[in-house]
DNA sequence: TAGTGGTCTAGACCACGGC
DNA sequence: CCGTGGTCTAGACCACTAT
C-alpha cells in the first residue's frame, strides 16, 4: 500500500490541511502536480482519486479538483421523536430551518426493492414520487436528499397527495384526515455508496458514503394497517449522525427486583 | 464510465450471479482473464477492484479473488429497546444466540476523537479497551466488531471492570452496583470506509463501508451524570441496517386540538 | 523458481469545455 | 484549437507464496 502515489497523496493532503489551497479553490492540474512531485501522471490521478474518497477533494471532468470546505465533522441530526410546529411535523430539530436548495420535482419510478416491499408493491411496479433537495440557508450543495414514494393507487384515490403543493401540513396531515388516525412512522438506517445523481446533488466522490434513512409512515385504514408512504433520506456520512436514546424494556427495569446481590 | 474495464466487471458480475463460481471459490488469475476478455492486465486489476467494492469479492494480496457469500441484503439489528435476560442486558434480539468468533481482547489506546470527547478525555488520554468480535455461530468472519473504552481512573478504582472476566452481567451490571443507580444509554449512528483491521476483521474491502453504532452509557455518581463507557460496534453497511421506531413529542400528540378542519 | 497481486512509468487516445 | 480529466496498453519491477 505504501508507494510513489501515498507519497503524493499525504503530501497534497498536508498542504491542504496547512490551509496552502483555500476551501472551493482549484488545484493544480495533474500534469504540473506530477512535475512537482517527479511522477507520472497516472500516479498523480490514483492520488486525487485516493483524496477525494477521503472527502478533501471533489473531482468533475475536464476541469481541476476542488477543494471541499472542511469536513465539519459529525453533526447529530435526528433523535427518536417526531416533534410538530405551526406548519406540520419534523424529524429534525437541526434541519428545522433549512431551504430546499432546488425546487421540488415530482414523477414516478420504480423504487429501491426495500421500499417496494415495504410499501407492499410488485418489484417492478412504479411508484410517485416526490423529491426534495435540503441545505442550510445559502449552502453550495444540497446536504441531504429526500425521496418520498408513494403507492400510485392511493395517489389515485387522494387527489391531493399527488398535487404541487400539497396544502399546510404536507401529505402527513392530508393522510391523517383522510384516514382519520394517527401515522406511526419507523426509521431504519443503513448506508451504501451514492449513485451519480446522489454524487452531483450532494457533492462527493463515488467512495464517500451515504448514510440512508428510511422513514415507513404506517396508518390505520378499515382495521388494517398499511404503509402509505416511504421516505428516504440520503446524507454524506462523513459530515451527519443519526443519534437516539435507548428505552428500557419491561425486561430491563431499574432497579431490578427478583436479583440476589451480594 | 464506460470502458473496457467496465466490459470485463460487467462479464465477470454476471457469471458470478449465475452461479459460475461458487461462493468461496477462487476466481482465475488476472492474467488468464486478461486473455479471456483481450484486455490488459491492468483493466482486469481495475475492474476486479471494483467488484470487491461492491461487495463480490475479497480480495487478497497473492492468492486470486475469492467470491463472497451472497451479500444477504439488508438484516434489521436493533430496536430502540434494552432487552434483560438471565446473563444481562443486551442491545440486539438478533444478535442473542451470537458467539465470539476470537477471544476478546483487552488493552489500551487512544481512543477516536469522537469516542474521547464523549469519555471526557484529553485527545491523547488512554483509554482502556476491551474488544469483541461476534458472529453467528459457524461464521467464516465476524459480523460484527465491538470495542468498549472505559476511563482509565474508572478502572483503576474499581478493579472488576477491567478483569478478564467481569462476572455475569459484565460491566454494565458492575457499573450499576456500583454507583446503585441505572445507566442510561444513547446511540449515534454514523458510517466511514474500514480501517485495515475492519477488512480484516470483516473480510471487506477497502471501498465497502462499515455502520459505526456508538453507544455511550452514562451514569449519575454523586448527582452528576458520568459517562463511564462507550462501545463502537462496526458491521458491514451492505448486511445490516438499524431500525427504530420514532415516537411522539407532545407537540405532535394525535388527535390535535386546536386545529380548525373545514 | 515460477506465478501471483500490486504498483509505477511511458505513451497514447478520447470527450469535452473554454478560448 | 488547446488543456483538462479519464481511460487503456505495454512493459517493467517488487514482495511474497507455493512448489
Amino acid at each position: 500500500m505504501n508507494g510513489e502515489a501515498h507519497r503524493v497523496a499525504d503530501g497534497v493532503r498536508r498542504a491542504i490541511e496547512a490551509g496552502e489551497y483555500e476551501p472551493g479553490a482549484a488545484l493544480p492540474s495533474g500534469e504540473s502536480l506530477a512535475e512537482q512531485y517527479g511522477v507520472h501522471r497516472g500516479t498523480v490521478y490514483k492520488a486525487i482519486k485516493q483524496l477525494a474518497a477521503e472527502g478533501y477533494l471533489t473531482i468533475t471532468r475536464r476541469h481541476p479538483p476542488v477543494v471541499r470546505e472542511r469536513p465539519t465533522h459529525v453533526t447529530v441530526v435526528r433523535d427518536r421523536n417526531v416533534y410538530r410546529d405551526e406548519i406540520g411535523y419534523y424529524f429534525d430539530q437541526n434541519a428545522k430551518d433549512w431551504a430546499a436548495v432546488k425546487k421540488p420535482t415530482r414523477g414516478a419510478t420504480v423504487p429501491p426493492p426495500h421500499v417496494s416491499e415495504l410499501l407492499g408493491l410488485a418489484p417492478d411496479e412504479m411508484a410517485f414520487t416526490r423529491e426534495r433537495l435540503m441545505g442550510p440557508p445559502g449552502a453550495q450543495y444540497a446536504h441531504q436528499l429526500a425521496t418520498s414514494y408513494l403507492p400510485m393507487r392511493l395517489v389515485g384515490e387522494i387527489a391531493e397527495l399527488g398535487a404541487e403543493r400539497p396544502g399546510p401540513g404536507g401529505i402527513y396531515d392530508v393522510l391523517e384526515r383522510r384516514f382519520n388516525a394517527p401515522l406511526r412512522w419507523r426509521e431504519t438506517i443503513s448506508a451504501r455508496r451514492p449513485d451519480r445523481a446522489e454524487q452531483t446533488a450532494l457533492g462527493i466522490s463515488p467512495e464517500v458514503p451515504v448514510l440512508v434513512v428510511t422513514r415507513s409512515s404506517t396508518i390505520n385504514h378499515n382495521g388494517r394497517d398499511i404503509v402509505a408512504e416511504v421516505n428516504e433520506t440520503r446524507m454524506a456520512a462523513e459530515q451527519f449522525a443519526v443519534s437516539y436514546a435507548v428505552q428500557r424494556d419491561a425486561s430491563a427495569a431499574w432497579p431490578r427486583q427478583e436479583e440476589g446481590e451480594t
